[in-house]
RNA sequence: GCUCCGGUAGUGUAGUCCGGCCAAUCAUGUCGGCCUUUCGAGCCGAUGACUCGGGUUCGAAUCCCGGCCGGAGCACCA
């Protein structure tokens, strides 16, 4: 199967040495240096995923390393669980990380940068009101600040420890007459009044994440920089600044933004609907995050191939669950062992049912890998149907798969034994559970709505966080196991 | 409002830079048939798109202009 895929690929290429998929990264000159930098305001996301899959794929490509990089120079946007669940959810995507920085940790190097561009007479303290400064701006007029000797700017920048927030800013010189005003003498330092999160409140000057960002990536060595598009106004902020401290400019590329069908919902607005009670946590089916698709039986795999198809381009994608589904299901099909379970259950007795045909009846994990094994159903008469296949099989014949034919009247009675007399009857095969042994089964929906049911006793073998085929229902990965009853997530048909 | 950027089938994507091999690729979905003791899988088949209007050209999805639609940014957030 592999092979005649990378056949085709390789008959394909002729115009370039293109290889389909994913586009190759420009400007790349040997070993690759990337990095995946996220603010820590909760878990990952559907659209970090993105950044994730592509940062990774580019460096098996070329050889390299990923970096990690925590940025949280906002005190206010920091959520300390996310230190720990940004690395949990980057495991799982399967994306390592080669080298690890946390931008609180660094806050010393930015204000060592800082001074150094007041110094080259690139930067200056500005200490005019915000919308005075605006006024000025947007008619390319410069503040008076910006014409501050090198003196009053190291003066004031020594200060600025002890100004209070709102007071004084740091400014990047770049154009006055720039088209695009947010590009003019943007703020690469600040005071904020609160106390970080994590590393305490000795601070008070904060670098804006133009600035530490464009210093790291320097730092760093960060060849090729993958950014959403709402990034496309800070790239261009961040070349004045590696112009002035003369520095190789990184390769920008940015991408369009990702929606998710049926999901419109921000970490913000994700944190809100969980402290209210909305939401169960950070996982609840509904979210969009990283951990909430992976509890419902989403494989990474098929995360994986979704954004290296979506790829790098600028144009926005909205991501259909269908989609997701489908790459799924080619990963699932094969790997799933088959269990019953049936929802809604109603306990059935079937008369006239001959001794002769109770009895253990064996039936295939997978019904095409026969080296998984058999499950065994006890078959006694007495078993539960799903309320909906009792309903929509009035007066019919309905087998019982394995087992027997059945009729469904008034009362549900004995028809005959084999499948030739079920096709004759052009009977629906129905699942069943066994009434005398079975274990209670809770099923959690997309929408988080809950249906309960039965199932067979051999899911005992089933482990939290496998993902088995109930038949006949769908895909559905196993979430817990309390008291004798499973909860499983469905993922889907 | 200002600055910038997009628009290929239901969805995603290839092709657009270097116009012809594109009556347009692949995936996923949908529909039909076969098969199957799952409504899963498999096999076979089908459906379905170049935003619109001009222009350049022998020839345009590809180049130019305009319209329409959509998006991003316009912070002392990232």
């Amino acid at each position: 199967m592999e092979l005649s895929k990378l056949g085709v690929q390789e008959t394909k290429k002729e115009k370039k040495t293109q290889e389909k998929g994913l586009s190759d990264l420009p400007g790349v000159e040997g070993e690759v240096v990337l990095r995946f930098a996220p603010n820590p305001s909760g878990p990952l996301h559907i659209g970090h995923a993105r950044a994730a899959c592509l940062n990774q794929e580019y460096v098996k490509r070329y050889g390299g390393k990923l970096i990690l990089r925590v940025e949280d120079t906002d005190p206010r946007r920091v959520d300390p669980d996310a230190y720990q669940m940004i690395p949990e959810d980057l495991e799982w995507l399967k994306t390592e990380w080669q080298e690890l920085y946390i931008q609180s940790d660094r806050l010393e190097i930015y204000h060592q940068y800082a001074e150094e561009l007041i110094r080259l007479d690139q930067a200056y303290m500005c200490i005019c009101p915000g919308d005075e400064f605006k006024k000025l701006k947007d008619q390319n007029q410069a503040c008076p600040c910006r014409d501050l000797s090198l003196e009053e700017n190291l003066e004031l920048w020594k200060k600025m420890p002890d100004m209070s927030e709102g007071e004084a800013v740091l400014r990047v010189k770049t154009d006055l007459n720039h088209k695009n005003p947010a590009i003019r003498d943007w703020v690469a330092m600040r005071i904020v009044e609160e106390k970080h999160p994590r590393i305490g409140g000795d601070f008070r000057v904060y670098p804006m994440m133009n600035f530490s960002v464009a210093v790291d990536d320097h730092l760093m060595g960060v060849t090729h920089v993958l950014r959403g598009k709402d990034h496309l106004a800070n790239s261009e902020k961040q070349k004045y600044l590696y112009q002035h401290f003369s520095w190789k400019i990184p390769e920008f590329i940015h991408y369009g933004r990702l929606k998710m069908e049926d999901i419109a919902l921000s970490t913000s607005q994700a944190r809100k609907g969980i402290e209210e009670g909305v939401y169960s946590g950070w996982d609840d089916p509904r979210l969009g995050t990283i951990r909430a698709i992976a509890r419902r039986g989403i494989m990474q795999g098929a995360i994986e191939e979704l954004m290296l198809e979506i790829g790098v381009k600028i144009a926005d994608s909205t991501v259909s669950w269908k989609k997701i589904y489908g790459l799924n299901r080619n990963l699932l099909e094969d790997k799933s062992n088959r269990y019953f379970a049936v929802l809604n259950p109603e306990k059935v007795e079937i008369k006239g049912l001959p001794e002769v045909l109770k009895g253990n009846i064996e039936r295939l994990k997978h019904p095409d890998f026969p080296e998984a094994g058999f499950r065994e159903l006890y078959f006694d008469g007495a078993v539960y149907l799903g309320q909906e296949d009792l309903d929509n099989n009035r007066d019919k014949v309905v087998r019982l798969m394995d087992a027997v034919n059945i009729f469904i009247g008034d009362e549900v009675t004995y028809h005959s034994a084999s499948l030739e007399e079920a096709r004759k009857s052009d009977a629906r095969i129905v699942h069943w559970v066994p009434s005398s042994s079975n274990y209670q089964v809770e099923l959690v929906m997309p929408d988080a709505s809950v249906s309960n049911g039965l199932i067979e006793p051999e899911s005992r073998e089933i482990r939290v966080g496998d993902v088995v085929q109930l038949e006949r229902v769908g895909f559905a990965r196993l979430d817990s196991l309390e008291g004798g009853k499973l909860t499983f997530y469905f993922a889907h048909k």
